[in-house]
DNA sequence: GCGACAG
DNA sequence: ATCTTGTCGC
């Protein structure tokens, strides 16, 4: 499948925080989806020097969570690693993968933050805006804003803030364990995320779309290197 | 100026 | 993200 919007790649720190702005008016904070019958989950990984990259986007039965569908593609890294820029580094991959797509997903989860960035568009907010796909950030670590931190039981949360805004929410996912960072990508109402994010990860941390896509990521760079 | 800083 | 040894625990 191919992005509904194409844009440059090949620029400088100053035009795509210019892009960001743009792009970021188009963000829809509401549940504009259909049945979700498959959901990706994407995610991408580096050679020890950091410039070869590996991209991998997995498809996955929303009921049952089987993996349906997953491609792979090889990169070279051109954008260097700038927080709050991060999508700039890791989409270009994710398109070259997505090309070799045959289903079309659903529902998007894509390891790292949405709204929960400075300019309100972080990596799956860019992906959902460039692909028009509903899709929910899910952070492994905070990059900004302020929060308590949740109660034990699995499904307890607390308000992720940033400048007086709610930005995303974290969310625990198993008992005693260390939560995750959920946020609106696009397309999804930030509840509405939250609860895809449980539902795809019914035994550990993380959902079984990035843990997927983490794993088939991680082979075809263990294979590069032999 | 200093510290923080998705992956 | 990746480099790294052991270690504690289910």
């Amino acid at each position: 499948m191919e992005p509904v919007i194409v844009h440059p790649w090949n620029v400088q720190e100053e035009e795509a925080l210019a892009m960001q702005h743009q792009l970021a008016s188009q963000v829809i904070q509401t549940d504009q989806m259909d049945t979700v019958q498959m959901v990706a989950g994407v995610d991408v990984a580096y050679h020890p020097r950091l410039d070869k990259q590996f991209a991998a986007v997995v498809i996955l039965d929303a009921e049952s969570l089987d993996v349906v569908e997953s491609v792979v593609a090889e990169d070279t890294a051109s954008f260097p690693y700038i927080p709050g820029l991060f999508s700039f580094r890791e989409i270009p991959p994710i398109i070259k993968a997505f090309k070799q797509l045959k289903t079309t997903p659903d529902l998007l989860v894509c390891d790292g933050q949405g709204m929960a960035h400075p300019r309100r568009f972080g990596l799956a907010s860019h992906l959902g805006v460039l692909y028009d796909l509903p899709t929910i950030g899910c952070g492994k670590t905070r990059f900004i804003g302020d929060a308590k931190e949740p109660d034990d039981p699995r499904g307890a949360f607390t308000p992720l803030i940033d400048q007086g805004e709610v930005v995303g929410h974290v969310l625990r996912t198993q008992n005693h364990t260390k939560p995750v960072y959920v946020s609106i990508g696009h397309r999804i109402s930030l509840f509405t995320a939250c609860d895809w994010v449980l539902k795809l990860s019914p035994r550990y941390r993380l959902p079984e779309t990035t843990r997927q896509a983490d794993q088939r990521v991680r082979k075809a760079l263990t294979a590069s290197l032999q």
